[in-house]
DNA sequence: GCATTAACCACAG
DNA sequence: CTGTGGTTAATGC
C-alpha cells in the first residue's frame, strides 16, 4: 500500500489544511491509510465505533437498516470526513457506511482528532462547517421524504446526484435501481417506471446506468411540486 | 364509488 | 439485476 506523508498529501480536507507542520506530524503518527473495493462495508450499524474516517477519494453510501427496509441517508464523496456524528454522538454506530466505488480512506484515532479540535480553532471551525452542511442536507431530506410523492422524491434524488455528487448533468449511476429506490424511498419497480416516464417525457436520457438530465428546469419543478 | 398512487408479487429476459 | 403486468391497499375527491 502506497504510504503518503500527510504533509504532502494532495487530498487533504479543508480542516487538515489548517494544521501546522507539528500537528501534521502528529496526524501522521495516528493515521492509517487503506483502500476499500466497491461493495465493501467500511463500518457497520450497531457495532462499536472506533475511529474518525477520512475519505480521500471515492463514493460512500451512508445507510440505516430500518424495520421495513434499507434506507440510504446520503452519498458521501471524498475528500470528506465520514462518520463524525456516529463517532462523537455515541459509542455505537447509528448507521453503516459502504463503498460504492473504490475508496481510499484514512483512519484517524479519536484522541488525535479530539486534540486538534481542542487546540486548533480553525480546524474545529472547518469540521463544524461540514457538520452544519450535513445537517442542512438532512432537513431537506426530511421534507423531501415526508411531504413529496414518488416522482418528486426521485427527481430530488437525481438532482442531488447531478448537483452535489457529480457536478454534471451526465453521469453513470453508481448503484442499482434497488439502491436508487432506497435513496429516493420507493420500490425498485417504481424507480423503473418513473425513470421510463421521465425518459418518455424527454426529461432525462436513459441508457442502462447512464443518465443525462435533459430538462433540468422541469425536473426541478417536479421536485418542488412533489 | 371512482380515480390515483405506489407497494407487492410473479414471471421473464 | 431489471422491466412489465396484474393485484391490492390507502387516500382523496
Amino acid at each position: 500500500m502506497l504510504y503518503e506523508i500527510c504533509k504532502y498529501c494532495h487530498l487533504k480536507s479543508a480542516a487538515a489544511e489548517t494544521l501546522d507542520s507539528d500537528e501534521l506530524k502528529k496526524l501522521e503518527r495516528s493515521c492509517f491509510q487503506t483502500q476499500f473495493a466497491k461493495g465493501d462495508l467500511i463500518f457497520k450499524q450497531d457495532a462499536l465505533s472506533a475511529n474518525v474516517i477520512f475519505i480521500r477519494e471515492g463514493l460512500v453510501k451512508i445507510h440505516i437498516k430500518g424495520p421495513e427496509r434499507e434506507q440510504i441517508i446520503k452519498i458521501n464523496k471524498g475528500p470528506t470526513f465520514l462518520g463524525i456524528p456516529t463517532t462523537f454522538g455515541d459509542i455505537i454506530n447509528h448507521y453503516s457506511a459502504t463503498a460504492i466505488t473504490t475508496v481510499d480512506v484514512c483512519f484517524i484515532s479519536n484522541e488525535t482528532f479530539q486534540q486538534f479540535i481542542y487546540s486548533n480553532g480553525k480546524f474545529a471551525y472547518e469540521i463544524l462547517h461540514d457538520l452544519c452542511k450535513c445537517q442542512l442536507h438532512t432537513y431537506n431530506y426530511c421534507i423531501n421524504h415526508l411531504q413529496k410523492q414518488g416522482p418528486g422524491r426521485l427527481a430530488d434524488a437525481l438532482l442531488y446526484l447531478a448537483n452535489e455528487i457529480f457536478n454534471d448533468n451526465n453521469f453513470l449511476l453508481p448503484m442499482t435501481r434497488h439502491e436508487l429506490g432506497d435513496l429516493a424511498c420507493c420500490s425498485r419497480e417504481s424507480v423503473s417506471r418513473l425513470l421510463n416516464e421521465f425518459k418518455k417525457d424527454n426529461i432525462i436520457q436513459l441508457e442502462g446506468k447512464k443518465i443525462t438530465i435533459l430538462n433540468k428546469e422541469l425536473l426541478s419543478q417536479i421536485s418542488k411540486r412533489g
